[in-house]
DNA sequence: GCTACCATGGACTGGCAAGTCCAGTCCGGA
DNA sequence: TCCGGACTGGACTTGCCAGTCCATGGTAGC
């Protein structure tokens, strides 16, 4: 796979998404690579060419994809948590996104069948999880220049308790199908930011 | 297996147990029943006899045994939210459950094998929540009848965003084995109770 | 101690799905 | 135009593993 002319790289690519798609639709446990084939208008010859690895590569790829995903369709709130009004916005728009992705994660779903035998898949999610939080870390410190937190809260940790909100709320509204639990979460997470500035000056 | 005499339950409970451990270990993906036949010492009519409709019953019946395990493993402190060293030892007390039981949830894995075709599966999960839930919010109002905590906060949405934390805390810890998310959740939720107080009066 | 039913061992089957192989086609550069 | 390597189709092999079956051994109640 050194060289990929154009149409390679767009079956590749056909193949990937048509993956993505059908484990969003029914899980990775009721995914087999014939099922991708015959969405894709694919042959096994080709998946092999494009995936060497068979079926373990493949649903690495699709984790990356995916990971890329979350991020993505955080955007722009999440580079630009600098005014309360912009964080309420992007609450809104995480809760939005996981309500319309409904009960299947396809993140998790994957991982848990990677499990932790596979050290790309980890390395995937952590990568995933440090960059989100990097990026509600640098929010806390911008509304800490403009002195609406306390200076004397650490930003990573703050973040770090939000991501896990998050994590939980959306593990959760999977497992039950009730998304009470993420806004809570955030609700909790942001007005504690709020009331910290209060407190302290 | 409308009678089952002691011997019988005894096996049955070795299975069960065997079958719990193995996923503890291996993860659900990598469990065959003959792993759990190999290693309680039984045969494949027996899983079956107790068992009637394999692997899924199984499956099913670890997770409810988990699930109790859970709440178990919190005991005394979480039926004993009277005070704020009480829970502080709680919180001790579920940062080491998880620090100790490593990167593999049991619970976790057997949910996203059975996913969601199985409404058993999610009944048994969305009942361990509430249950969760519930005993928190039962902390949350006795310190708000020990003019702890402001009582205007609402006990079960301070409970859900708490319990979300934990979730996504440990979820995090799976996948990146790193603890502090967790540590960090549950400290500034418990942070936020005692700094409503200070809020209100 | 007899009898009915529970408990057990382990060989067997059937099907599914991952991965292999080879024959053939298409494309891009020289 | 021609050649090498990328691309494609699909039949085939292989191994695994859930689930079935039946014969036999144990046990409890009468």
């Amino acid at each position: 796979m050194r060289t990929l002319t154009r149409k390679g790289a767009a079956t590749r690519q056909r193949i990937l998404e048509g993956a993505a798609a059908h484990i969003r639709e029914h899980g990775v446990a009721n995914m087999t690579l014939d099922d991708v084939l015959a969405r894709t208008a694919t042959s096994k010859s080709q998946l092999f060419h494009y995936f060497p690895a068979g079926r373990e590569e493949l649903l690495l790829a699709v984790a990356r994809f995916e990971a890329d995903r979350v991020l993505e369709d955080q955007r722009p709130q999440l580079g630009d948590l600098t005014s309360w009004p912009a964080w309420q916005s992007w609450r809104d728009k995480v809760v939005d996104r996981y309500r319309r992705q409904g009960r299947l994660c396809p993140l998790n779903s994957v991982m848990s069948q990677l499990g932790s035998r596979t050290p790309g898949a980890q390395a995937v999610v952590t990568e995933l999880m440090h960059r989100w939080q990097a990026e509600i870390a640098t929010g806390v410190r911008h509304m800490q220049d403009a002195g609406e937190i306390d200076p004397g809260l650490d930003p990573d940790r703050a973040a770090a308790a939000l991501l896990a909100g998050i994590q939980g709320g959306v593990l959760i509204q999977m497992s039950t199908g009730e998304i009470d639990h993420l806004e809570a979460a955030l609700d909790m997470g942001i007005a504690h930011l709020r009331a910290s500035k209060l407190a302290s000056p």
